[in-house]
DNA sequence: TATGAATGAGATTTCATTCAT
DNA sequence: GATGAATGAAATCTCATTCAT
């Protein structure tokens, strides 16, 4: 009612006010859950007003999805970056990185991932058989195999077969805590990747 | 008065009416998703008052949980009759047997395992890290290494691995939909699973 | 939370219940205005939950149809009544005693003939061009037509006009508030009744 | 840097903005009722922005009360011009010119009388009971007593009648679709307001 | 056991209105 | 004058759960 003489600027640009809600959401999400979160909570936590969070999402679901290709891509940046450091003939060294790459990412995000591709309600069950990594990993494969480093009858196949292996694995609660459980953890997702390819790794 | 002559029995078993309850939830949770159907419709459809649910289950997460060790329980015992068909000593055909019975467990029920473990509000996130199909795949490879029928330096983290690279796979929806396509998609399974235990497969 | 020890039965016969809530809402409406009642402030008020209202009624707009058509009712039998005790051939007095009898409803019911036909946020334009005291009355006027009692060469349209122009009378704030007042004004009426189908008045 | 070719003028003239955001308005009051219609949606309609409705009026109330003084001033200018057109002596044709002109005043306006005085949230009773309309009557019918065109004991009680009862009957919907039937209706109307009076009509 | 009317906390959503630019 | 992002009060409606019968 009264007009508030120290009022910050009221209007942001419009990625910004996203951007905070987001991250509000995020958090309570990881904090107490999808469904424990109100849209309410989600305002206050982003300090607007809850109307505000209609200028910008439909719905808590919309929400979900905003975090959803928010946390992938990121994820796909982290890959593509470290890949992209092997050499060009390397398709060992690309397997191996992707494999690392990817399972950082989603260690990182802590419960981020099972958030996004777990206790998110999904709304289809595309989220875990088409997304941006999948499809490059796909493409890995079968780059790879078109250059004779290994053979591949479905790239597409192999794919999701990995993905979820490798989702399914850095999902477990408590898993790579110490930086030494870690790194076993990366050489063993990394050495079944490897022999998906057919490739030998080095560790047993 | 004489009863109603053409009412059917208002009492019945309690197993039975918890199984009825079971039954018309699982098809609700199909068709409509697990958030989107409500108490009432599922005593709608078993035909029965809204209080009677309480008589059976405490709340909606216990019908799934309900469900869900239903569904396990039975894709579970098809492995192990499967597998029981194989000889003692053939480790090769075990892993097989246990890969072609689980995708064709989870194939046979159509959505019900996207419903047990993805679409499912998941209590915890145990359901694609400790199950007994996972126990049960873990204690085979463990077995068939102490039998030198292959090395396995963490039986636990490689049952993870394939069970969820499995689940990936058949939760893909339209996934093999034609005898042919499941024939070869089992196959493809089969031969995955050979490979990750460092076991040449046929295929390719 | 606690068990109220003197609670009332919580449930009652359905009719009752809906009863309770019409006569909450007719209040509400009349004091404060259709618009500027809440559901919450019905329910308040007929003693039960925010929830009860949506087993009886489906919208604030559905209690108000509910009530129009309680009163339209009311006002009906009062007429029939008051219709019914004049002698079979006397059309006039027949005439004389609708105009009256429909008024005094009218009138007596204070506000809510306002309410249910002018503040009312009427859906269609149906409810002053068709409704069940217009078909009475054009009934009556067609029977004294078909016996003689005066020439009418639309009775649909006659009764629309009379009862539109009844209507706009009565709902004139504050028209007859003394008992001479409401003489007059009945008496007025009667004659304007009488003189649009032709008969002559006493009055002047 | 010069200014965008082809933008129009964002300033235009304060009366022609207000009517650009009355015609928008009534459009969509017609179209889907006063209560459905946002603000939002008349300056939309406008082509201009929220808070520019503000600039011209204060409320959705306050266009509604703008539109209906334009709708009852056109239909009184009408009726003004054809009554001007009698003898001055001709007490009776100027009776059956005003409810002429005010009937097609009200047909011609298609659904616009309606929303003037019946959906709209009428603030008080008045509109049906005291208007310019009514009082133009009013004033008619006493000035046609005073020169013993007819007798009238209140004058007042019968300008209310008589737009009630054309009121009600224009009001209603598909009336008068044809040439003809509007034909007809204008003949009844001026009938019943002739004998209302105490004029005989030629029609029966 | 079974019923289903009643509960009531709480969720989502709308939208008239403001005001810094 | 004009804008439109932001506000936030308030409204509607849902539905898991209870409990008297």
């Amino acid at each position: 009612m009264l007009a508030n003489p120290v009022s910050k600027p009221r209007t942001k640009p419009p990625g910004e006010r996203r951007d905070e809600l987001m991250t509000a959401a995020e958090r309570l999400f990881l904090e107490k859950g999808v469904e424990q979160t109100t849209i309410e909570e989600i305002t206050t936590g982003a300090g607007v007003a809850k109307g505000t969070f209609y200028l910008h999402f439909s719905s808590k679901a919309d929400v979900l999805q905003a975090l959803r290709s928010r946390f992938v891509q990121a994820v796909l940046d982290g890959i593509v970056a470290t890949v992209g450091r092997c050499r060009q003939e390397d398709w060992r060294g690309k397997l191996a990185a992707w494999s690392t790459a990817c399972a950082t990412g989603y260690l990182d995000a802590a419960g981020l991932h099972h958030l996004a591709f777990v206790a998110a309600p999904p709304a289809t069950r595309e989220g875990l058989s088409r997304n941006i990594l999948i499809d490059h990993l796909s493409e890995l494969i079968a780059d790879g195999a078109g250059e004779g480093a290994w053979s591949a009858d479905d790239p597409g196949f192999t794919a999701v077969f990995l993905f979820n292996a490798l989702h399914g694995i850095v999902n477990q609660p408590g898993i790579a805590e110490t930086p030494s459980a870690r790194a076993g953890l990366l050489g063993a997702i990394e050495a079944h990747f490897l022999r998906a390819l057919g490739l030998w790794s080095g560790i047993d």
